[in-house]
DNA sequence: AGGCATTCTGTTTACGTAAACATTCTCCCC
DNA sequence: GGGGAGAATGTTTACGTAAACAGAATGCCT
């Protein structure tokens, strides 16, 4: 209803609007503008009764610091920019969480992308579109296939990554991911399952190709023979499709999927045809999302700290500000455990026919 | 290795680093700064030659405009904050995924911040935080108990809310709670269900409240006895515990879940109790997060559009920046629809003693 | 050809802040 | 009580940009 009150604005000039400035608090306290700086940033020393005035000139005011006039003045802006790849849906979220948490604890704000795809066009673009915003700093999470060279950055903009084909390019921290996977299929394989069937992630996707090698690889080592894997998407409708055909072979006892969701949508299709998890099929996941514990049966899965790599991937964006450090070298490696539940268990010495 | 390339940094002065500014491109094209300042931004023509010029200087310095300086003129920094709690972790994350998508498309990008608790003083200390950030706009998701006086907000600042409890104090938009919680226990009864138990959200959710008084409402309008609602906290681990409890009540029969993460964690401890879902108890969920068709059973449950949500958010967001429109009455309801899968049921006659 | 509208370009100025330097004040010591 | 060190405060200036105004070039019409 009553609007009167709106619309301070001011009307002077062609120049929008704003707040009081510092010199108006300067004038209401009767000091310099130098000195309500002073006060607001704490840099310097004020003597207790003149801050008191000027504290209390803010607040009579209202005055906010202008960001805009302080980021030009200062050259930094305080904020982080973080490109994300539908990231927010998948256990990746944590890190997202992670990154926002230990940047505000530096006194950092987070500008926040996602791409689509996690193609390079798409990458770059959102590169692009935040090396133009006002950060000073820049976090990618799953930049999958983009070449390093296809990051036209600034030379002087912090980068941290998490995906391991950036290594050597850009600082990047990530999950073990090798030491992840060969633990899910030794675990099979230990279990007692003659072969491990896999349900990678898309083929453009560096995770999902670490995962594969590394099943492959641990097959191999344990001299057994190495099935085609079968080409997933992340998604739980896939892994679903993929389980109604593997629903169909007896020959299946393990699987060992790139990741939760895809094994959720594989258990789903064996339920429905009635094979059982763990009795007929053991599944293995990655990643172990919320919901892991608390699927029908809880799933068996590779944890990743999700949390523990947003706080470095922070961590190491502010030493590249702080000291002129040179990370570009830079792999931190975070510990991918793998946490069994109930998803998985030795086979049965041989079923009968199906259903 | 070699390093020799970097610090290209301006060492003038005290005045940070900073790479080449409109002036420098101006003197390298032969042109005034202003012209380079129309060819940046477009606002006025320039005849074509020295456009390429212009550009061509650009191209060579790697000149990217100083965003500082630009939102200091502008008095706006294209930028809009954005407020969630712990809603990454939730099907809400695709409302942030879409703000950032419609923002993005807007021109602007998206600054987040992730307070823990819902409670008052945590979302008033993001809003504290955020509006000392260089943001034109704010959405707050999920505000829960927080009084629209606890957000001291620059009376300028285009605020839009995604919490009914802000109706009339800041423009919302919200999903149907009502509606869709009157469908999904309207179904059960439908189903032949006596009663319909409820396990709710913590309650200091404003979006808990709602369903809980829509189920009891919807129970009292059928002329059912209305039980004790069980009292969750969102988490799938708690739906898990009140399920164990669930599990060993016969007279349970049909349970509607304040979330779907709770329903899954339900389903979980009825399973490893033995009772089958939806046989011996039906479950609906709300949410319908990606998993929710590919839990065992596959849920029933209340869709949230929260791509739709988001989307709507930024518009109204957006309509406040641009005309001097006044929406603080403003409330957009999305329809949320139940989504029928496998996890409800008729219920049996009368089941044998438990196991 | 002259005049005027149109298009293009240049000059001046201010946005709000904080660093650098300059000045004033305070208080302590001999 | 005079001198001086240190603390407190004030003055000047620049950060990079774009709006406002002013001036120059071009083209078009009669």
């Amino acid at each position: 209803m009553s609007s009167e009150v709106r619309g301070e604005r001011r009307g002077v000039k062609g120049h929008p609007k704003s707040g009081p400035s510092i010199g108006d608090v300067a004038r209401l306290a009767g000091v310099s503008s130098q000195t309500v700086s002073r006060v607001s940033t704490g840099s310097e020393p004020v003597k207790a009764e003149t801050r008191e005035r000027v504290l209390d000139a803010m607040r009579q005011l209202g005055y906010a610091p202008n960001l805009a006039a302080r980021a030009l003045r200062r050259g930094n802006f305080r904020s982080i920019g973080l490109i994300a790849h539908q990231v927010i849906r998948t256990g990746e979220s944590k890190t997202i969480e992670a990154v926002i948490e230990a940047a505000r604890r530096e006194g950092y704000s987070v500008s926040l992308v996602d791409v689509e795809s996690p193609s390079s066009s798409d990458v770059s673009e959102a590169v692009q579109h935040l090396s133009h915003q006002a950060i000073d700093g820049l976090i990618i999470i799953r930049a999958e296939t983009a070449t390093p060279a296809a990051l036209a950055l600034p030379p002087t903009m912090p980068v941290a990554v998490s995906d391991s084909r950036f290594i050597g390019h850009h600082p990047a921290v990530g999950a073990d991911q090798v030491g992840g996977s060969r633990a899910a299929v030794q675990h099979l394989l230990d279990l007692g399952h003659g072969v491990v069937h896999h349900i990678a992630g898309p083929s453009d996707s560096g995770p999902a190709d670490l995962r594969a090698t590394a099943w492959k690889q641990t097959l191999v080592d344990a001299g057994r023979e190495v099935p085609e894997p079968f080409g997933g998407d992340w998604s739980a409708e896939t892994g679903y499709k993929i389980g109604n055909e593997i629903a169909q072979r007896d020959d299946v006892t393990a699987v060992f999927a790139a990741n939760d969701e895809m094994a959720a949508g594989l258990m789903h299709a064996l339920h429905e045809a009635g094979r059982r998890v763990p009795d007929d099929v053991s599944v293995v996941g990655f990643d172990d999302i919320d919901l892991a514990a608390h699927l029908w049966p809880p799933l068996t899965t590779v944890r990743q700290e999700f949390h523990q790599i947003g706080h470095d991937l922070v961590e190491v964006i502010m030493r590249q500000l702080g000291g002129r450090e040179q990370l570009t070298g830079y792999h931190g490696t975070v510990p991918a455990p793998l946490i069994v539940r109930q998803s998985t268990a030795a086979p049965r010495k041989r079923r009968r026919t199906r259903r």
